[in-house]
DNA sequence: ATGTTC
């Protein structure tokens, strides 16, 4: 199959695969891209996966695909499917290994020079106080108890607990904490990979970021988010850590089970699914909410960790600094929601698999402050380049159940990335361009080598030009701690 | 993403 062929020209920004182009399809695939994006996005199985997605039991709507669309597990990475919530299935491959990797903005009163002659003692604070790299392990010592309470509550047990403030709970998306979060419903082997991790960064395209608001393009919705241009900010990348992987697997293989005993037809067992109603896609929805529940008290714990850096290295509060939340975006998450669609309207339950919760103005889920504005949509890219803030818009109400993009996208596999680039040459690039890298592992620098992903203003061009979201700022790096 | 093939 020639996958830039079976795209359909449907406007400068989307592109339609259309139903019967793979044997099952339920209905279309739409990717959001622009006709550039498309020799690259043809270039792995990412379009087939999108088409594969419409053969889902019960979807409603299309089979979405965000223009940081790649290769994944089952899904496409960027992947967005609504299924009824009624008769609809779930399926572990449309929400990743990685339950609830999101993103966490962080904003502060400090300016750029405040900020830069302090910089390397402040990296060297974050490095030290935020555990990172592959199989790091958190600061605080959890029994079985309180690893339930952190599964069951997430940033609620977390800001409970001394980590961080109430207040930071209205900024994070499901104020931190799914409802019908079960423990009982994780395996203990999950648990017992959840408990010395809790509170670390992890590794992979994990990060956390020291920018500067580099440009403001929505002056009134950055006074909403509290940015204003030269402003310090931080941006926090991690997720669930070993906890939801091993959630997900465990998952994965009582639903290939259910799959095979139900002779559900699908293209490729990866899209291992069951019907939400059914007893086993009830209590994965349940543990991938402790999954969920898990990395928000992650990133929150985080949170605290990065105040108490800001406090010793600028020696006052962090009250005092304004350090506080944004918002907090979960990008790998299914959540039950109420849209509208091209022929219909319902509850239903919202995959979105390296794709972002994008609400407009008006929905009752967002915060008091930002309802009349819309959602925070927080966009990194690679190491290099930073972070765009955007903001949800009514386009993605009608074309995509709320959704966005999530970052820049890889370009390149990470097995090509360590082929082909070399750590002392990523080194070099962030030096090139001041900005100061904490790393403990070069293999993962390569990995993620800003060469490795696509080009983030191309990305978030398609997402603001379909309508799905507006431009508010542009976010650039001074330090980044890599994991 | 991940105790990178329990």
């Amino acid at each position: 199959m020639k996958w830039e062929k079976a795209f359909e020209r449907v406007d400068d920004h989307r592109w339609r695969i259309p139903k019967g182009t793979v044997e099952c399809m339920r209905t279309d695939a739409v990717v959001f891209a622009s006709e550039g994006m498309l020799p690259s996005i043809a270039s792995d199985n990412a379009p087939l996966q999108a088409a594969n997605v419409a053969c889902l039991p019960g979807i409603v709507g299309d089979s979405l695909a965000m223009p940081d669309i790649h290769w994944g597990y089952g899904f496409p990475i960027g992947g967005v499917a609504a299924v009824d919530a009624d008769h609809g299935y779930i399926s572990p491959g449309g929400i990743g290994f990685d339950i609830n990797c999101g993103v966490r903005l962080i904003r502060t009163d400090l300016r750029r020079e405040d900020v830069s002659k302090h910089l390397d003692a402040l990296m060297d604070a974050l490095y030290l106080n935020v555990p990172s790299g592959l199989g790091s392990k958190g600061l605080k010592k959890l029994n079985d108890e309180e690893l339930s309470k952190v599964l069951e509550y997430g940033s609620e047990w977390a800001v409970r607990n001394g980590y961080g403030w109430d207040r930071d709970l209205e900024r994070t998306e499901e104020g931190g904490r799914m409802e019908g979060a079960d423990p009982t419903h994780v395996s203990d082997r999950a648990k017992k990979r959840g408990i010395p991790q809790l509170g670390s960064l992890g590794s992979g395209n994990h990060f956390l970021e020291v920018d500067v608001v580099d440009e403001v393009f929505d002056e009134g919705a950055a006074k909403a988010f509290g940015l204003s241009e030269g402003m310090v900010t931080v941006t926090v990348h991690c997720g669930s850590r070993g906890c939801g992987h091993q959630i997900a697997t465990d998952y994965l293989a009582d639903m290939g089970k259910y799959v095979r005993d139900n002779d559900v037809r699908l293209p490729d067992p990866q899209l291992a699914c069951a019907p939400l109603s059914s007893d086993i896609g009830a209590r994965y929805f349940s543990a991938m909410s402790c999954g969920a529940n898990y990395a928000w008290a992650n990133r929150q714990m985080i949170t605290h960790w990065v105040r108490e850096s800001f406090e010793k290295v600028f020696s006052d509060s962090a009250e005092s600094l304004g350090i506080e939340m944004v918002y907090d975006v979960a990008h790998n998450i299914a959540k039950k929601e109420r849209h509208a669609w091209e022929g219909g309207s319902g509850d239903v339950l919202v995959h979105r698999k390296g794709a972002t919760r994008a609400f407009a103005p008006g929905r009752p889920e967002l915060p008091m402050a930002y309802r009349d504005v819309g959602q925070p949509v927080i966009v990194p890219g690679d190491m290099s380049t930073g972070t765009y803030v955007l903001v949800g818009a009514e386009g993605a109400m009608t074309q995509s159940f709320g959704s966005s993009c999530h970052g820049a996208g890889r370009e390149m596999s990470r097995k090509q990335a360590v082929r082909t680039i070399r750590a002392g040459d990523v080194k070099r690039e962030m030096r090139d361009r001041s900005i100061v890298l904490r790393s403990g592992s070069d293999a993962s620098l390569v990995e993620e080598a800003p060469s490795a992903y696509k080009d983030l203003e191309t990305v978030v061009d398609v997402v603001v030009g379909a309508g799905l979201t507006g431009k508010v700022a542009r976010l650039t790096p001074i330090g980044v701690v890599k994991g």
